[in-house]
DNA sequence: GTCTGGCACTCGCTGCGGGTGAGTGCCAGA
DNA sequence: TCTGGCACTCACCCGCAGCGAGTGCCAGAC
């Protein structure tokens, strides 16, 4: 175990170093901070840190700069999470309340973080799983054609066409129609499966071919578009990151259009609290240079989706997950709201 | 006028520097192309063609490289469009063909884009100036609320709530539903508001102040969602820019998500044919390292949005003219089909 | 007139060498 | 256990010379 004052040094050395970018000496640090010791110990204590592995020398009489281990000891243990002012929680409020329609409070979501942290933010639409149907419309294109429209709670809409196997009625339509929205409305989606099993039994004969054909489709899209869909922005902020450019950035702009990748990254996400994954913590290896902060957001207790931001490891963690805290609870209010 | 030759030694200046990167100089031109002249010669040329600007020197006693006048030139005189292999068509017929909805339709298209030139794709959704309405569905949520679902012939589904001055009954929103559709399916976005313009007269006085409500919202829809929407891709390829990395990549990613600045840059091109957009000729200040190639795309000889690239000015402009047009007459062919 | 070969010149790039200074490790003493 | 001192390392910053690709100009050939 540590003594307090390593810790100290480890904190202070995180600290200078995620403010000017360069590796920090033991006489700057005695000059910054008021460690109430001399550099010559503080020499001592760092030889301590980099022999645990939680800072490490670029060249051999160079500073020390925190490795992925010291910075996670700092997050755990050193930095609490730093709240906004208030003037800043009135902006975000008032930005957000702006919003008119899903699309428009997920992207006001995203530019929102990326200004507030300076880095990019990745917003998950909320997820299907956990909603609920608000209604299903089914309308007739052509004779044996059909376009099925599912609205949810949260307000995302989904279309699908339908080929039926023969034409169908107005009369029959109508018919489903009312009855299918009769058996899901305001159910959840991962209920609705067996809700609608014996629904096609009620039907004519001639019917019942195309009724399990909605139903099919109807089942497929909700199962389907569990498959989250995201938002990201901010991606200018990526030019902040370092000196030794292109390699850096690349893997993480490739990593930005991966949606699988972004989803499972946002998937990791702990159900309750807030994730730090930092540098090689994440599993996809083009962002091993870049920390993962990320949390669930949702109204009512319950999470719907996830969010967060993709920044250098060497980021202002507490700034930074005072801001995604901060942002997710606002958005969380603004779904319950509407 | 420039001489046949001059011609001939900006367009070899051109693809070298391409090519290489690199300023290009007498000697090594005349070693890769065979102008059947000498390098003296050939440095007369350029003399000349520096004189009006075609090309210049970025040091004194450095090779040349063609000015964004330079590229104008070989755009407009020197270059074809490269038409792409058979194996290249057949490839993008069918990684479009797999798609199952517009969003993948666009999805797909962005990324086979980014892919084909190796550069940053942009892809707008068709337009709904031009859309036809396929079907308007109102669903009654709440007494006085009701949810207006728009269906376009692009396979676009915009949805509103309106929220009604008076509780309306099942039987006048029936009403309202078949009317509304029997005057607008099938027509034009901009035919229609004079269409619907005396329908309100035709329900009891009532009834008469929510059908104006939900007129208005659905007018409303009709005229804000011409705002359209857009996908990019292939950012990643903004690595290969160039060396002075962070300076030049900047504005653009900022470019990239200012959905307006990227609306206006598809906007000014031309409805026929396609067009390149050179360095300074962008309006925006940030996209003056760039160059911009674009075309409309639609079916049946009817734009409805446009699709593009946005690369380095120092790009294969035939390869990347003749992808472009591909893409956007497969895209067109698609979008006729569903 | 036009093209060519020759020649002197420019100047960015590379590599070498020394000086500087921040930073380190170690050690003896408080 | 902390501190001050000391020798050492090594990245960084010049300044300088040599190299070479490239240029402009000019006299002569076709």
């Amino acid at each position: 175990m540590l003594s307090e004052r390593r810790l100290e040094v480890l904190r202070a050395i995180v600290q200078d170093y995620v403010g000017t970018e360069e590796p920090v000496g033991s006489k700057a640090l005695t000059e910054r901070h008021r460690l109430g010791v001399s550099p010559a110990t503080v020499r001592n204590d760092m030889a301590v840190l980099e022999e645990e592995g939680y800072i490490a020398q670029p060249h051999t009489s160079a500073g020390r700069i925190p490795t992925d281990k010291g910075y996670r000891l700092f997050v755990d243990k050193l930095a609490g999470v730093k709240p906004l002012s208030t003037p800043e929680r009135r902006a975000i409020q008032n930005f957000l309340d702006g919003a008119v329609d899903l699309d428009d409070v997920v992207g006001r979501t995203v530019r929102l973080l990326a200004q507030l942290t300076r880095q990019v933010a990745v917003v998950q639409y909320p997820s299907l799983t956990r909603s609920t149907v608000r209604h299903v419309e089914l309308l007739s294109l052509a004779p044996a054609r059909l376009m099925l429209v599912l609205i949810t709670d949260t307000g995302r809409v989904e279309q699908r066409m339908v080929d039926c196997p023969a034409p169908f009625g107005e009369q029959s339509l109508a018919d489903l129609r009312a009855r299918l929205n009769g058996k899901v409305v305001g159910r959840r989606f991962t209920d609705v499966p067996q809700l609608v099993q014996d629904l096609p039994e009620s039907f004519d004969a001639e019917d019942r071919g195309t009724v399990q054909t909605v139903l099919a489709t109807f089942l497929e899209t909700l199962a389907e578009d569990t498959e989250e869909r995201l938002m990201i922005g901010g991606t200018a902020n990526l030019t902040r990151f370092g000196h030794d450019f292109p390699l850096t950035i690349r893997p993480v702009l490739e990593a930005l259009e991966e949606q699988v990748v972004l989803l499972k990254l946002l998937g990791e996400v702990n159900e309750s609290g807030m994730t730090v994954r930092i540098g090689h913590e994440n599993a996809y290896e083009g962002l091993n240079s870049t920390s993962v902060v990320s949390v669930g957001y949702g109204s009512g207790g319950e999470t719907v989706a996830k969010l967060g931001v993709v920044g250098p490891t060497r980021m202002d963690y507490p700034g930074t997950m005072g801001a995604v805290r901060a942002v997710a609870r606002y958005v969380g209010q603004i779904l319950a709201e509407s």
